[in-house]
DNA sequence: ATATGGATTAGAATAGTTCTAAACTTAGAA
DNA sequence: TTCTAAGTTTAGAACTATTCTAATCCATAT
């Protein structure tokens, strides 16, 4: 596996002690963060770290293909280290968000049945009970 | 068709002039405007409406099932006078948001391709290039 | 080692939304 | 009709997420 040194240099983006943490505290992490979350945990080990870093961070790190924003509730943003193609499910029960595997659901299924749009992408957000809350 | 009036009196709420106008703009409207627009519309008719007004009075008729809110943009609520089941189809490049038929996609038609989950709702938004801007 | 452009910082600013408490209807009872 | 209680509206304050600002810092290439 890449080191998040590697994969930040591959973009041309610096490697700062900041991306970094910021990078490690999202990897293996599934649950999908809030940026308030990132920034609280990562302060941990970097408190002096800005909350401003923690945005920059994710939009940067967003534009060159290493995270993804999630949009599945209204007030904030959901930061996902998964950047292949897939959906979300939401537990109406404990809020967790899960990811799904792309599968399920592709744009070309959905144009199939979607007479008249040109679909080019397809975001699915499953709602339901999770294993844990049934 | 039932009235405005008809349509609150029937889930116990108060006919006012404000919740009426917030209906009857909203009543044929496809665009799914944000709260802010609705206010500016609805203030062009009645100068003193107040912004609180329409955010409790979409709350308010959202609960009673008279109106939906849509999660297709990250900062703002969208409000969608369309309470069947329904997905949508974002424009990547106008940003207007159309409703697509439900058959689409249901939830069963999910379920059966998602094994392990509990599916109960499924929410499918599509982007792509809408008929305009093509 | 040094220069320079990009990165980080704290805090101010902004946008969307919710809260507050007073004033004002609406709807139902008398 | 008139009265009343409960629900609704209002302006503006407060709150939360996010972006902006401008000064400082530091990663990288030389």
């Amino acid at each position: 596996m890449k080191t998040m040194s590697t994969m930040l240099k591959a973009n041309d983006l610096a490697v700062t002690a900041q991306r970094t943490a910021v990078m490690e505290f999202l990897h293996g992490n599934t649950d999908h963060p809030s940026v308030d979350t990132i920034y609280k945990r990562v302060k941990k080990r970097f408190p002096y770290i800005s909350r401003a870093t923690v945005y920059n961070t994710v939009k940067t790190l967003t534009r060159a293909g290493m995270l993804q924003e999630v949009l599945v509730q209204q007030d904030k943003t959901r930061v996902d280290s998964n950047v292949s193609r897939h959906h979300h499910f939401k537990c109406v029960r404990c809020g967790r968000i899960e990811d799904v595997p792309y599968d399920i659901l592709t744009a070309k299924h959905v144009s199939e049945h979607a007479r008249g749009y040109h679909v080019e992408e397809v975001r699915v957000v499953m709602e339901g009970r999770c294993k844990r809350c049934r």
